[in-house]
RNA sequence: GGCCCUAUCGUCUAACGGUCAGGACACGGCCUUUUCAAGGCUGUAAUCCGGGUUCGAUUCCCGGUAGGGUCACCA
């Protein structure tokens, strides 16, 4: 009988979440879901300087917006913890496996300062252990010397204060970054200290920058936040991480959360790091537009919106809208660019409105506006409904074209029925008219 | 530099001794289409190098090389 699995994931509140530290909280939650066990969310304040209430919410924040959740009702903060790491600092030193030594403080505003530091009594062990992901890791920890593990007896470093807390927490899983590998043979040893039981290991491969090397905040957009802002729904952003260092050991591309939960394995999980790729990314949030309800999407483009665009009409393109962006962000300049037909035409070169080398436009042009006129229900299936036939008879491209260009003036742009019942009846009978005139 | 980890198309990855080395993103072409986008088809493109083991290595072992991580009174 297997005791409950317990993973954790314990940011420690010092900046915004990073997408790395959301893929490592996604892969324990998922393998603690894929085995009915729980997700421990705690913070990691000992450093208190650097610790921020801000950042505490928007990692909380962050990970409700992504669908993570946690099974403590309540997050625990080490610094709300001292009396645990003091009662574990004393019997380290009760049982001389730790001690206090009188020290000059290096660096920081304290410099030259005596501190009663404590360090661990190194016993100079081999340390082996077994990696779920990269099978066995030896190290020799002799060149550890006897390492610090608190600033006094009053106040744990993180190496300390981890160990008791997922002994405490009673955490069966440590599944992290790659960067934490260095410090496991720390933390066993602290553990033998204080008598825990060792939790197994899992190392996920970093996420790398288009360099190879470790992606942070020099790399541009790195939180969650970040990607939040720019309009990138939770769902790619889950989808892509999931399969960044993991497969299904399928072709399947598309998973919802729910679903890796049911098919998330740790034994598929690469040993090797992974280039973060925007333009997978960009596509997964297309394909999640994609399957937006057209009323969600409306609801969702709207902090995007540019001020001087209305609302009304913002409305009318939000199918085209959705069919065009990659990620939210891009709406302001799609309107600038490619739909900016709503507002005005640009001056064309009238040569453009031929199609190919058809010379007959001005005649199609004069027709056309003869069918718009009779119109009265100026939506694009009736607008359509009116053209076709004549399309049809002179040539799909010699009528269409000329329409559409005429209507907005770009050589790229939606289809011309489209763009009619946007501008409506009077502007587009006056565009072909200007155009007619032109040629 | 010490210690540790890693190594398949440009990128994410599949192949757990025998495959024309597969898929996806990106890129190119074609088709469909009035243009664009989407969609369909299709093309270019990879086993870091050198030794073993084996009838046979992407796969197992060793050594190089390269890249990365880590070496705090940070976490």
């Amino acid at each position: 009988m297997s005791k409950e699995v317990i993973t954790r994931f314990p940011p420690s509140p010092t900046g915004f979440l990073h997408i790395g530290r959301a893929r490592t909280a996604l892969f324990n939650y998922l393998f603690a879901k894929k085995n009915e066990g729980k997700m421990i969310f705690r913070f990691e304040d000992t450093d208190k300087a650097r610790s921020k209430k801000e950042f505490e919410e928007n990692m909380v924040e962050c990970l409700k917006w992504l669908g993570i959740s946690w099974d403590n009702p309540t997050i625990e903060r080490q610094g709300e913890r001292t009396d645990l790491y003091k009662k574990y600092l004393k019997k380290l030193v009760d049982d001389d496996k730790a001690y206090i030594s009188k020290e000059k403080v290096e660096e920081g505003e304290k410099a030259g300062q005596e501190n009663d530091v404590v360090r661990f009594r190194n016993p100079n062990a081999k340390i082996i252990f077994t990696d779920l992901i990269r099978g066995e890791i030896a190290f020799d920890t002799e060149e550890l010397g006897d390492f610090i593990i608190a600033r006094n007896m009053d106040d744990p470093l993180y190496h300390l204060a981890v160990v008791v807390d997922d002994f405490e927490m009673g955490i069966t899983h440590i599944i992290r970054g790659d960067d934490g590998i260095s410090n496991t043979p720390r933390q066993i040893l602290i553990q033998q200290g204080i008598g825990a039981p060792q939790p197994i290991y899992a190392h996920l491969p970093l996420i790398l920058a288009p360099d190879k090397s470790k992606l942070s905040g020099r790399h541009g957009a790195v939180s969650v936040t970040d990607y939040r802002d720019m309009g990138y729904l939770p769902e790619a952003l889950i989808n892509y991480l999931a399969l960044l260092g993991w497969n299904p050991g399928t072709e399947q591309e598309i998973f919802l959360l729910e679903e890796l939960t049911r098919e998330f394995d740790l034994s598929k999980v690469q040993k090797s790091g992974a280039i973060f790729n925007i333009e997978k990314l960009n596509w997964f949030n297309k394909k999640y537009i994609e399957m937006m309800e057209p009323e969600k999407f409306q609801e969702a483009m709207k902090p995007f919106l540019p001020a001087d665009v209305p609302y009304v009409t913002a409305m009318k393109l939000s199918q085209l809208i959705k069919e065009k962006i990659s990620f939210f962000a891009q709406i302001p300049e799609l309107l600038k660019g490619e739909l900016s037909f709503v507002n005005s035409v640009q001056p064309y070169d009238k040569e453009k409105l031929n199609w190919k080398e058809d010379k007959n436009t001005k005649e199609y042009l004069k027709q056309i506006i003869n069918i718009l006129s009779g119109i009265d229900e100026f939506t694009k299936e009736k607008i359509k409904e009116a053209v076709w036939p004549y399309a049809e008879e002179k040539g799909r491209g010699n009528i269409l074209w000329p329409m559409r260009f005429a209507l907005s003036g770009m050589e790229k742009s939606p289809d011309p029925f489209i763009i009619a019942e946007i501008i409506g009846k009077d502007e587009t009978l006056k565009r072909l008219d200007s155009a007619y005139e032109a040629i």
